[in-house]
DNA sequence: CTTCCTGCAAAGGATTTGCAACGGC
DNA sequence: GCCGTTGCAAATCCTTTGCAGGAAG
């Protein structure tokens, strides 16, 4: 966790990019809180810590986590950004419809057969999103 | 094409949803262009032929569309969503971030593939989506 | 005539940006 | 000091909504 943060801020010095306290802090409750949080989540968790810190700085400090590869951006169709951090293996997601919780699953086959079917239109993939929308198991009680 | 329309219509009027004039403008342009259009691709082509339809309805007749099952939201990550008409069997979407290109393939091994993982989760499945981003071979060159 | 639909403009929600002050390096 | 960063408020983008008039059933 402390190492992570040490190899995001070499990361950022090496863009030419500053290392702030205020963007420290908000790495720390980015990379220590749930896996998928909205920017929403992370504000008023951040807040919760720093209040003096600002909308727009969480934005543009999940953008940079972003560009440097640490923060992965997911679109669950609830209106709002979730972005979780990306130092697991590549997965997809389960996204229950009813109560929001995001599930997590890798298929390697799955990954192959996307392979494929790419090669099949001289596609070139550089990523993909597969999301399973349904019900989870506790919301089906 | 003008079937399609009348399918629509039934289904409006079983749903005590009325028929107008502009409903039926708009999805003739619908039905006829392009299989992905963006909310404002679609109000610009309406335009041409209808100018005095608003953005508005624009909105409201994709949404019904949407509602009775004759069109799909897609979202492509490039900030607004995009519509195509779903009378094609599912398939996912090859998504060009150069161009902006959709190409759409249908691989029912991946479907059932994810009705394995689904099963393995004790989840159940209403939709899915799965776009594979990166670069057409036109984008290639 | 009752209910739904339309166009317009205004409102909303999420995200971005301009700017002056501040803080790394 | 120079240049990136911050907090605030204002701006922007996409989408939805309120309303008064109009059209469908």
């Amino acid at each position: 966790l402390e190492g992570i943060i040490e190899r995001v801020e070499k990361d950022l010095r090496e863009c030419g990019k500053k290392v702030s306290k205020t963007r420290r802090k908000v790495m720390e409750v980015f990379f220590s809180c749930g896996r998928h949080v909205s920017v929403e989540d992370l504000y008023m968790e951040v807040k919760k810590k720093h209040p003096e810190i600002g909308y727009a700085t969480v934005y543009r400090t999940l953008k940079v986590l972003e560009e440097l590869g640490y923060a992965v951006s997911l679109d669950v169709g609830d209106g709002s950004t979730k972005f979780e951090t990306a130092f697991s293996q590549h997965h997809d997601h389960l996204v229950c419809t009813s109560c929001g919780t995001i599930l997590e699953f890798h298929e390697p086959e799955i990954e192959r057969l996307q392979e494929r079917v790419a090669r099949k239109y001289h596609f070139i993939v550089e990523s993909h999103t597969l999301h399973l929308f349904g019900t989870c198991e506790k919301c089906q009680g």
